[in-house]
DNA sequence: TGTTTTTTCCAAAGCGCTTTGGATATTTTA
DNA sequence: TAAAATATCCAAAGCGCTTTGGAAAAAACA
């Protein structure tokens, strides 16, 4: 009895390992169930003339026997490539982030979900404007999504020549029109932020910001500019900083700030990547944080860094990319679908989420 | 003369969107040539039955005129995909770390220097398992990357049955033969970073690890629990964790580990984003590190988090994902490219690199 | 009852490329 | 000089799917 079970067991085996060498197509599929190519298509993509009974049928054996279309002659047959295109940056200035994977974890549910492949490509010899052209000409892919726009990014340009589907996480400067976007509202949320430390009394207050040729910083910028300003206080450009986000410059430039004579009661941090070495700068020294210098950071919501584990609990804005991610993908999938849709634009409001880094301005 | 370069600035745009919007084809490039399909197809895909001026003017005209072949006809007419899969775990609890942009950063330039796209394929409805079932029968892809194999994964069984090219990023469990496999040597690495502290006259030395069930932090232990009997000690569960890599555990463990009565006097950390935790913890108990408590942990070279930026400078085990992430790459292709080829085995030693976080056992 | 409409299915023509199996012109060999 | 070998090229048959333009059968209408 347990043999036989066995032998059934490899039989079944063996008969998945030929249907998978035959590469079981539609021709075969429509020959074993003596129907046409036509109506076996018709009856998998759902079209309307074909008998509910023969329907039934197909897909049950189609399923039975583990038809899988081949998705190369689909694409070739369709035109439509059922895939989107993420073109990381080759420049290494701009190394491939940490909030890429959590960008890519976001829209890839909604991909999957929508039969999208992601087509990811990543620096090499080819320059990143080929490989756009490339794109849009084969019709590899069916739609785009840009990240980590600048300013002036040449990007829109581009894709709007070739008239490939595209959306942009993020904006370009402040151009609002003639392409789609998803943003958080960054201006907004330092606004916020320094408000409530100049609400506290602050009157120094230090920004630890990213690259200020990307859209993000440059906003972020004037959100915290404007607050201040707001307050009757000046920018002092001595206690604005502009790196790229990682622990070490967040250490460094935190380091640097505080140990001006005239130094900041207050820091607002445009990453949490910061905020770790800004932690390390603020112990070393010897300064207590919310008390003797409040702190505010950016939060991402990468699942690695939790801000409300940190002690004290870190006061933030926090927009979660991953969440930004999945929208994006639903909004480029939506502009594929229906083609002539209206470019979408979306502003994100941001939280302000007030922790016990944040505190009143320290006596002197 | 200014208006007449305008002008026919204009024009050239003009063509060329007018060859995009024709998706110049083979057969339109072959009767603009006067010659066959076959002919230009041989000549741009370097056949050697055609004549040199003949192959001249082909490539001449076809870069003239833009031409791109179409991929999903290619793939269709050849059978390969040109295409490397990557799956990423849709578990919850398994999240989709920044070692994976570092990895792809990686791979990614191997693989467009080589003309392979990669398709990325993360959470979504449908499961890991039909994920590599589609590829596989589809001919999605030529060949996949396994990252982050667990002591049992079915994913070797499952991708052999299916007779899909694939290597594996690290080893499952002690399981060496019968895939191909990159590893760096996690045992080893662990097991120099601990004699390294024995050395130092370290007699309680804590784990910071990662998930256990993960070949690479079961790896770690055993490196670190051989360097431990080796020097006459025995393991003690107590000090030993394991955990996802989070700023947040890094700092939970080591706080934990670090009030204990009979306290660790050095620490193995299994991750960088473990360290920016436990450095916090260790400021909070008022130690200092490299003197009341020894610090070393593995670093795989992420870009925002550098172990020699720290203060004091951070003892590592140190082997750069992304470079791993680019011999994959080039394994896999190989492994494509010549069918039948021996598959690959690499276990890459990995440096200890002493700095300031390592000293000699505090004096009680 | 014959005619029109609806339902259900099919043959065949692509999609844009590769590749097989010659054909023709050119060169080499006997 | 004729025969064999070689260098170039081509027509046409796929690859596996979708889709157009009917055809046959069944149902609805006059």
């Amino acid at each position: 009895m347990q043999q036989t079970r066995e032998i059934f067991k490899q039989l079944l085996k063996a008969l998945w390992k030929c249907a998978i060498l035959l590469r079981m197509n539609l021709k075969q599929l429509a020959k074993h169930l003596n129907l046409s190519q036509t109506t076996v298509s018709r009856a998998l993509n759902g079209y309307p003339e074909v008998g509910e009974e023969t329907r039934r049928r197909v897909s049950e054996t189609a399923r039975r026997v583990g038809y899988r279309p081949n998705p190369h002659a689909m694409r070739l047959a369709t035109g439509k490539s059922h895939a989107i295109g993420h073109v990381l940056p080759s420049d290494k200035t701009l190394m491939i982030d940490p909030h890429f994977s959590d960008f890519i974890a976001g829209a890839g549910d909604v991909y999957s979900a929508n039969g999208f492949d992601v087509m990811l490509h990543v620096g090499g010899s080819e320059d990143e404007q080929t490989v756009y052209r490339r794109y849009a000409q084969s019709g590899a892919v069916d739609g785009v999504v840009v990240m980590g726009p600048r300013l002036d990014d040449w990007r829109i340009d581009l894709l709007t020549e070739l008239d490939l589907p595209f959306i942009v996480h993020g904006r370009v400067g402040d151009m609002e029109d003639g392409y789609a976007w998803l943003d958080i509202d960054n201006r907004g949320a330092f606004q916020k932020a320094t408000k409530l430390l100049t609400d506290l009394g602050h009157r120094r207050i230090g920004l630890v910001n990213g690259i200020e040729s990307m859209t993000f910083a440059a906003h972020r910028r004037q959100g915290y500019e404007e607050a201040l300003l707001a307050s009757g206080l000046k920018t002092d450009p001595s206690i604005m900083t502009s790196d790229s986000m990682t622990e070490e410059n967040g250490y460094r430039q935190t380091k640097r700030l505080l140990s001006m004579d005239n130094r900041p009661t207050a820091l607002v941090s445009s990453s949490m990547l910061f905020i770790s070495g800004a932690i390390r700068a603020i112990h070393e020294l010897g300064l207590i944080i919310g008390t003797d210098v409040s702190l505010i950071a950016h939060d991402d919501g990468l699942p690695f860094l939790n801000a409300e584990g940190l002690v004290p609990a870190l006061t933030t804005v926090r927009s979660s990319i991953r969440a930004a991610g999945s929208r994006v993908a639903e909004l480029l999938i939506g502009m594929i679908n229906d083609d002539e849709s209206e470019q979408p634009h979306e502003l994100w409001n941001v939280d302000l989420i007030v922790r016990g880094s944040t505190g009143p301005v320290p006596k002197v």
